[in-house]
DNA sequence: GGGCAGGCATCGA
DNA sequence: TCGATGCCTGCC
C-alpha cells in the first residue's frame, strides 16, 4: 500500500494499471463523471473523490486515511493486473483483450449500491442507467458537500424501504421500480445480509441473490464481481454472448477456462468488443 | 415513429 | 427445460 502525500493529495506511484477513463466508462459504475479538465469526479462509499491520472502517478483528492480505510480497497489495489494479464497468453483473443484493456480494475463496490444499479440496468442504456441512478441519489440520500459543492449519497436501503411506489415514479425506473422497493424490504427485514455475502461461495452467494424479485443471473452475477468480491463471476450480456458464440464456439464455452478470475477477463472482453474492434 | 437497450417473470408446450 | 411475451422509459 506504498502511496505519499503531496500538497492535500494522495498520490500512488508507478501504477501500470489505472486508467480512470477505463476504469469508470466500462459500465461497472455509473456516478463518476469526467471533468472538463480530465479529473474524475464521483460519490461512492459514502463520500465524493477526485481522480486524476498522470503518467503512472494517481492523484486522489481525499484526506490521507481514506486511502487505507476505503480507496486502497475499493480500487482492488491489492491484485496484481500484471500478472492477470500475463496469465491470458495462451488466449489469442482474451489477451488481446487484455492488452487493449490494460488500466482498466475491477471496482469493488458497496453490495447494495451494485444490486440497485444492476436491478436498474436490466433492459435499460448506459445513459438511461446513468441518470435512473443520479435521480434516485437526488430524490432519495443525503447530501454532502465537497469543494463547496453538494452530491447525493446513495440512498440507504432503510429509505428505500419506506417510499411508496407513487413516491419512487420521479426516478423514471419503469416496472424495475417495484424491484428495488422487494429489495430494500428485504434488506431491511434481515432477510439477505447483503455485507455477509463476500464470505459466502460464489455459488451460495448467485442462490441467495436470485431468490430477490428482479434478480436473474445477469444482475446477479453482475453483484457478486462487483458488490461481493465474486472475481470468478463472469456476467453474460448480449454482448459477451456474441464474442463468445464467434470466438469460442458458442454455447458449449467454459467460463472457468478464464481461470477463478473470470470476472476480470469479462472486463477487458467488454470493453473489446465495444470498443476495440471497429474496422 | 418504431425498434431497441448490458433481463426477468410468467406461461404454455 | 425451452421459447415466446409483456414490462416502463427514452434515445436513436
Amino acid at each position: 500500500m506504498e502511496y505519499i502525500v503531496d500538497n492535500g493529495f494522495v498520490v500512488l506511484q508507478n501504477v501500470e494499471d489505472f486508467r480512470p477513463e477505463l476504469i469508470f466508462d466500462c459500465g461497472q459504475a455509473f456516478r463518476w463523471i469526467e471533468q472538463a479538465d480530465g479529473e474524475w469526479i464521483g460519490v461512492a462509499m459514502g463520500k465524493v473523490l477526485g481522480v486524476r491520472a498522470d503518467g503512472d502517478k494517481i492523484y486522489l483528492d481525499c484526506p490521507e486515511r481514506d486511502y487505507p480505510d476505503i480507496w486502497y480497497d475499493y480500487f482492488d489495489m491489492g491484485r496484481d493486473y500484471a500478472r492477470v494479464r500475463a496469465e491470458l497468453s495462451s488466449d489469442d483473443f482474451a489477451s488481446l483483450a487484455a492488452e487493449f484493456g490494460k488500466g482498466i480494475r475491477v471496482l469493488r463496490q458497496d453490495p447494495w449500491e451494485a444490486l440497485c444499479t444492476f436491478i436498474i440496468s436490466q433492459c435499460n442504456n448506459i445513459k438511461r442507467i446513468r441518470g435512473i441512478v443520479e435521480r434516485m441519489c437526488e430524490l432519495f440520500g443525503d447530501s454532502v458537500t465537497y469543494r463547496g459543492k453538494e452530491y447525493y449519497l446513495f440512498p440507504t436501503p432503510e429509505r428505500i424501504a419506506g417510499l411508496s411506489p407513487a413516491d419512487m415514479e420521479p426516478m423514471r425506473a419503469g416496472y424495475r421500480a417495484g424491484y428495488l422497493l422487494n429489495a430494500a424490504l428485504e434488506v431491511v427485514a434481515g432477510n439477505i445480509k447483503l455485507h455477509e455475502l463476500e464470505k459466502l461461495s460464489y455459488d451460495e452467494v448467485m442462490d441467495e441473490l436470485m431468490r430477490l424479485k428482479g434478480v436473474g443471473k445477469k444482475v446477479a452475477n453482475c453483484v457478486a464481481l462487483f458488490g461481493c468480491r465474486k472475481v470468478e463471476a463472469f456476467p453474460v450480456d448480449v454482448w459477451i454472448k456474441r464474442a463468445l458464440d464467434r470466438y469460442y464456439g458458442g454455447k458449449g464455452f467454459d467460463v472457468t477456462s478464464f481461470g477463478d478470475e473470470a470476472g476480470i477477463v469479462q472486463q477487458y472482453i467488454f470493453h473489446y468488443i465495444r470498443n476495440g474492434l471497429e474496422g
